[in-house]
DNA sequence: ACGCTCTCTGCAATCGTTTACATCAAAAAT
DNA sequence: ATTTTTGATGTAAACGATTGCAGAGAGCGT
C-alpha cells in the first residue's frame, strides 16, 4: 500500500498539483468530478504535516485541564468541542492537577495546535511558559492573575457563594461555614470571597473558625468537615466550594452520624451526577459548564481569526441556586442559642487576618 | 517577535543548519556548547510539522474513548498517559458513545498521529475506516470482533460475572438477575455470557426473566432495576453489569423503598468513586483499569517499533470481588419459597432463546 | 611519509503541500 | 474584428526540517 500524494492524483486526472489543492480548498475548478472520482479510487488523503508546515497551522486546539475525570470538567470539553464544529479539532490533554505537567503540556503542545483552552490548576505565575507558547490561549474557569492580556470565561463566583449564604440566611442560619477550595485557584479564591462577603452585608459577619481552607479533594473535604464538627460550637450551615469536597464532606456527616438537614445544612458548589441518588439530595449551586466550554471555545476561535486584536474578552458565566432536600431551618437549640454565636464573633473578629482580603 | 528557524540557530553560531539538526538528534558536533547557548538565546523550538513531513512521524499517538468522564475510562487514560512516558504526547479524544463520532475522530486524526488506542462504542463493523487508518491501533476494554489481527487488551469480563455469580451463591441466592450491557459491545457481551456460564456451571441455571439487556446508562439501569422489580417473582440478588447502570439501579432500589442488602443483594461490575459514600457500601467487581490503560500504551508503543510483526497480541486484566454491604443471604421468605423459581425457570427455559448463546 | 580509519562537517535533495505569478483560452465589451 | 475582462491553469518557489553523500582533518599504525 504505497502512500498516494497529491502528485499522484494530479498525473491521474491529467492536470498540474495546483490544479489539485485548488480544488482541496474549494476554489473552482473543470475537472472536478472527475478529481473527485481519482481522489476516492486511490484514496487520497492530503499530508496533513505538509500542509500544516506550508500553512503554519494544524487546525488543531488543546484543551488543557487538571482532571478530566472530574464531571465538570468534562462538562466543559464537551461544550468546547461540541462548539468546536468541524473546522478545527481538539485534543485534550489532562494534566492532574500538577503545574509541573501543565508546564510540560504546554511545551509539548508548542507547534502542534493553535492555540490552547486552558484551566490552569494555580493562579500563581507560570513563568514564561505562556509567552514561550506564542499562541493564543483562552483561560476557562479558573486564571492566572498576572497575566491580563489573555482572555478568560469565568462563573461568577462570588455571586454563587453569595446565593448560597443569603438561602442559608433566609432559612435563619447564623452559623454558616464554607469549605473554600485554595485560595490560589480562582474559583477557591473567588468563592471564598464572595462567602465571606457576603456575611457581611447581611450582617451575621464572617466568623474565622467557620472558614476552612482545604484543597478541592475529596479527602479535603472529609477533613474539613470533620474540623469544622469538632468545633466547640459546630456551624448548622455549610457550604461546600465545590463537587469533590462536597463528596468527602457529605461522607464525613455521614461517618459521624450526623443528619442532613436536620442536623446540619449544606450547599455544595457545581451540581454532580449522584446528587439526587444520595439521601437527601443536595442543594448545589450550578452554572452551565458546558455553555462555559463552548464559550471559551467561540472565544479561542474569534481570537485565532484576530490574532492582532490587543482587546482581550472576559466572559462571566451565570450561576444559579438548585434547591433540593438539604438545607432547611436549624435546629431550635440552635436558634435559641444564636446569639452566642454573635458574642463568639466580636470575640474573634479582631484577629481575622482573612478579613482584608474581603476589601480588596 | 520573528519565528526563529534552524537556519537562524545556524548562521548564529556559524554552523551549516545539518549541524545544528545532527546535534538535535543527539548525534557529536564540535560547537555543543554554542549551540546550546545560541538555541537557549533565540528560544528556538523545531517546527514540528517540518519535522514529521520529513520523518512521516508525529511522535503523537490518540486516546479515543466514548465517555471521558466515565471515571472508568478516565482511569484507561490516566495509566496509558503515564505508560507512555516522555518519548510521547497523547491527545484524548471523547465520542460520546457515538460510533459516527468514532468514525470522525479516525478521519480527523489521520496523519496527525503514529497509532491510536480506542475504545469502541460497539462491536460492530466500523466499516473501513480502520483500514483507511492505515496506522496501528490497540482495542482496550472493547473491540471489534471483525478486526482480528489488531492488539487488544480486555478485562477477563466472564470471569468477573461468574465471581458475581459463585458469591450470590454462597449466600444461598437461587434468583439471581443481570442488569446487562447492550450485548453488541464486548464488555456487555462478555458479561452476559459469563453471568449466565456461571448460572448453568452452578446448577442454578439461567432464568430469562432476569436477564435484562439494559444500555450501560443511568436511566437504564434505572428502568431495567424497575423491570426486575415489578416481576412477579422479583430475583433476591441482581447483578450490575457496569457502574452507570449501578447508578440508576440503586436510584430505583431508593425510589421504590427496597432496601440493599436486606430486601435484595446488590453486586456491580467497577468500582466508583461513591460506592463507599452511599448506604450500604457497595460489593463491586473491580479491576485495575489504570493497569490495563497502562498495558495498552505498551502494547501500542511495542507495536510502532515493531510495525511489520504479523503477531497479534491480547491480553487480559484479571478481575477481583471486593466484598464490602450490599450482599447477604436471601430474606427467609425467598429461601423457602426458592422452590417457585424452579418450577418457573423449567416453564420458560424453553422460549429462552438467549440460552443458544452461551454455547457459542 | 604514506595510506588507513574515524569523526565531524557542509552540500543539496527531499518530504507533500500551498500560492504568487505568468499564461492562455474563452467570453464580453467595444 | 479587435480589445478587454474573466477565470482556470501550470510553473516553480517556498515552508523548515532530516539525511545520504562526499570531503576534510585528525589520529594512528606501518
Amino acid at each position: 500500500m504505497p502512500v498516494v500524494t497529491i502528485t499522484d492524483v494530479a498525473s491521474r486526472v491529467g492536470v498540474s498539483v495546483a490544479t489539485i489543492s485548488r480544488f482541496l480548498s474549494g476554489g473552482n475548478v473543470r475537472e472536478e468530478k472527475k478529481i473527485r472520482s481519482v481522489i476516492q479510487e486511490l484514496n487520497y488523503r492530503p499530508n496533513i504535516a505538509a500542509r500544516n508546515l506550508k500553512s503554519g497551522r494544524s487546525a488543531t486546539v488543546a484543551i488543557i485541564v487538571p482532571d478530566i475525570s472530574n464531571p465538570f470538567f468534562a462538562a466543559i470539553v464537551r461544550g468546547a468541542e461540541k462548539a468546536s464544529g468541524d473546522s478545527l479539532m481538539a485534543a485534550i490533554v489532562n494534566t492532574d492537577s500538577n503545574s509541573e505537567r501543565e508546564i510540560n503540556a504546554l511545551a509539548n503542545l508548542y507547534g502542534r495546535v493553535d492555540g490552547a483552552i486552558f484551566v490552569p490548576t494555580k493562579e500563581s505565575d507560570h513563568k514564561n511558559g505562556l509567552s514561550h507558547f506564542g499562541r493564543p490561549i483562552v483561560f476557562v474557569d479558573r486564571y492566572l492573575q498576572k497575566e491580563k492580556k489573555y482572555d478568560t470565561v469565568l462563573a461568577d463566583n462570588a455571586r454563587g457563594a453569595e446565593l448560597a449564604v443569603e438561602h442559608f440566611a433566609s432559612e435563619g442560619h447564623t452559623k454558616i461555614a464554607i469549605i473554600s477550595g485554595p485560595l490560589d485557584s480562582t474559583p477557591g479564591r473567588q468563592r471564598e470571597e464572595g462567602f465571606r462577603k457576603a456575611l457581611d452585608n447581611s450582617k451575621i459577619g464572617a466568623n474565622p473558625n467557620y472558614v476552612i481552607v482545604s484543597d478541592f479533594t475529596q479527602a479535603g473535604g472529609y477533613a474539613a468537615m470533620n474540623q469544622l464538627l469538632d468545633l466547640a460550637e459546630p456551624p448548622t450551615a455549610v457550604f461546600s466550594s465545590n463537587n469533590l469536597m462536597t463528596y468527602g464532606a457529605l461522607n464525613a456527616l455521614k461517618d459521624r452520624g450526623v443528619r442532613v438537614p436536620s442536623d446540619i445544612s449544606f450547599i455544595g458548589f457545581d451540581d454532580f451526577e449522584l446528587s439526587t441518588l444520595i439521601s437527601p439530595k443536595i442543594t448545589v449551586i450550578n452554572r452551565d459548564a458546558e455553555a462555559q466550554g463552548a464559550e471559551a471555545m467561540r472565544a479561542l476561535m474569534w481570537r485565532l481569526e484576530n490574532m492582532d486584536s490587543k482587546i482581550s474578552k472576559h466572559s462571566v458565566i451565570p450561576v444559579n441556586l438548585i434547591k433540593r432536600e438539604s438545607v432547611t431551618i436549624p435546629r431550635t437549640w440552635d436558634l435559641q442559642n444564636s446569639h452566642k454565636v454573635k458574642e463568639r464573633q466580636s470575640q474573634t473578629s479582631d484577629h481575622s487576618n482573612n478579613k482584608e482580603k474581603v476589601n480588596e
